[in-house]
DNA sequence: CTTTTTATTGATTGACGAGTCAACAAAAAG
DNA sequence: CTTTTTGTTGACTCGTCAATCAATAAAAAG
């Protein structure tokens, strides 16, 4: 009984349960079909909407960057001063959203799906560039000329954490995690020139 | 013409075959074959000396971390105070031989493989307290009860620093980023409280 | 010498998975 | 109504790969 405008329904669908199958699995090696059951269709229909696993990898991944990109966005739009924003960022990147455990979990698949895809490599270089750039600008003006280097190590704080929590021996918490970049960052603010 | 006591020699060059596939291709989609042909073996030695496929990555792990520990090791001999020994685990870590790209793409997939295999996690929680201890160890005397906070900060950078690496997109410099951590470590101990 | 132990591989098996295709169903267009 | 477009799947192909095994060869032990 087909329902006609399937195709964006079946799409979202199958991006949503390749980021929890990867999640759930830790893996890359989740097989289409894995994927298309999760999401409620035969594999071939998988194939049909996407031309093949990499595109669905890679239809994931930039879902995975907006839902980040959008979390930070709505973090900043409500900050004022540049600190404000800062710490928005900061508290956007472990909030409920972005922390989840799969969530992170695939972020680290994806990590190792740039080592060979040139178009995933690409995605994780912007994301990367504008979180630096980001910080950097709401930095400018609080540490002037330290904004480079305090920009680059809060954010690789931030990868770092992320990392961590891959490993997951205790219970995950984004709080405690924000709580250590925010103790950086008053550091950066603090520090005697 | 079967020369005797070739075992720790073939497993040797299996381990070391491993790390370099895995950091060559970026994955641990990396077939036996391919291993034992780099190794100079056939795949079926390969699962001679091996138990199996998980068997050989436990070991190139394990030999990884164990790299890793010689050369802070190595690095903390040679410092006297604490502060040096802070600063000689933070070089080693960004050190020639650990700081390779091969190797930091092996790491990444290991992070991956303890996703799924236990023993893998093991290792590399284990690796991650060891780092931590160190680093708090020294700091004590510098910063007290900061020292927590601090050690937990220092390591979470230098592990978003590799993450980093892994993008590949300079040239890698393992130098620049010991000069990261170490800033950070300045800020740390310039603290007013 | 024979027998056992160690080293080694080509060939094979068995499983699994990506991608294709023919065929069927229903809605929309004509 | 017919035809075309859109949705959907089961069955199949083709390739790959981990793991096994039988067979060969040389050294060591007896």
């Amino acid at each position: 009984m087909p329902k006609l405008g399937m195709e964006p329904i079946r799409r979202a669908a199958l991006v949503k349960a390749t980021i929890d199958e990867i999640g759930a699995q830790g893996s890359l090696d989740v097989t289409v079909s894995q994927i298309a059951r999760r999401a409620g269709m035969s594999s071939a229909l998988a194939h049909h909407y996407f031309g093949g696993k990499e595109d669905i990898f890679l239809a994931a991944m930039r879902h995975t960057l907006t839902v980040y990109g959008a979390a930070v966005h709505g973090a900043l739009v409500m900050a004022t001063t540049p600190r404000d924003r800062v710490t928005a960022v900061i508290r956007a990147s472990f909030g409920a959203v972005n922390f989840r455990p799969e969530v992170v979990s695939a972020w680290l698949n994806f990590y190792v799906l740039a080592q060979t895809n040139p178009q995933a490599q690409r995605l994780l270089v912007i994301y990367q560039k504008r979180l630096r750039s980001n910080l950097r600008h709401d930095l400018r003006p609080l540490v002037g000329d330290r904004a480079d280097g305090a920009a680059e190590r809060i954010a690789g704080l931030i990868d770092g954490l992320y990392l961590r929590q891959t490993l997951g021996t205790r219970v995950p918490s984004g709080t405690r995690a924000a709580a250590h970049v925010l103790a950086l960052l008053d550091l950066e603010l603090q520090v005697v020139t």
